[in-house]
DNA sequence: CTAAGTGCAAATTTTTTGCTTCTGC
DNA sequence: GCAGAAGCAAAAAATTTGCACTTAG
């Protein structure tokens, strides 16, 4: 826990960022916490010790924490939901740039099996597989708009 | 496609659903597109042969649609943004039901080789893996909040 | 004919931004 | 001391809801 938070420190260091104490005290709630919260969630919890501390600063630094690389965001990469006229199960490649989603079958579905430690973990009834990457349009420099 | 807006004619018969002109047309616009679009470029589409069509129709619509198994949403499981203090690549395992996000380390991500068709459309960076299901908690009829 | 669906406007929910004050380095 | 950060309030963006009117079956 603190490893992770002085790691961080240096980091800001580094990157000439700074260490505030709401930046620390944000990161240590997450660190100690297997719970993936929402940015409410962290803020109620941080709260408790720093009672002046706004929303939005919470969610500045959730993003600054991402960027860094100190943290992940779970879940696809799209703001707005998108909808798929394909209901049957396949996958999806997405590119980052572009937005541009892709649907792909592979067999990773089909083989795929639950590994021992999920399965004790609860039950698995679908799998959701999102590739993301660079699609060739936007390699190759062409400019489309964002889809995002 | 045609074959798509009967097979939804027919499941709202049986379903006792009213297919009207606008979710037909919704349906229409999905299937017409390969682009994997939002909600609000499917109502500037759709608006354009169904002029006084309202947003919320096609919000309420979709979700229909989604709920009928016709159509599906691409993305991940939840609402809110979530946060993982984990930033090393790994997975989910996501509870339908309580929302519950559970990490774990798998070698899927390592073994997995991107297949042909999708190498062809981009390069690819990164994998997000998410297994779907219901935890033991869950299972086990205990109620606990729903995280969502 | 009547329950279900639509359109409209307004509300909610989640996240972001502009600006002034404050503080880590 | 000063650039970068925090707090506040307000806006923006995405999605949902209440209600009166309309329409599919």
């Amino acid at each position: 826990m603190e490893r992770r938070v002085a790691e961080f420190i240096d980091a800001c260091r580094r990157q000439g960022v700074k260490a505030t104490h709401q930046r620390t005290e944000i990161l240590r709630e997450l660190v100690a916490t297997q719970e993936h919260p929402d940015a409410e969630t962290i803020y109620d919890r941080v709260r408790q010790r720093i009672p002046a501390i706004s929303l939005d600063t919470v969610y500045r630094t959730l993003r600054l924490l991402e960027d860094m690389g100190v943290i992940a965001r779970v879940g696809s990469m799209h703001y707005r939901t998108r909808f798929d006229a394909n209901a049957d199960p396949h996958h999806h490649f997405v590119c980052r740039e572009c937005g541009t989603i892709i649907d792909f079958y592979s067999d990773v579905l089909g083989r795929f099996s639950v590994p021992r430690e999920v399965a004790e973990l609860g039950d698995v009834d679908s799998v959701y597989l999102e590739l993301r990457g660079h699609c060739r349009m936007c390699q190759s420099g062409a400019k489309n708009r964002k889809m995002r």
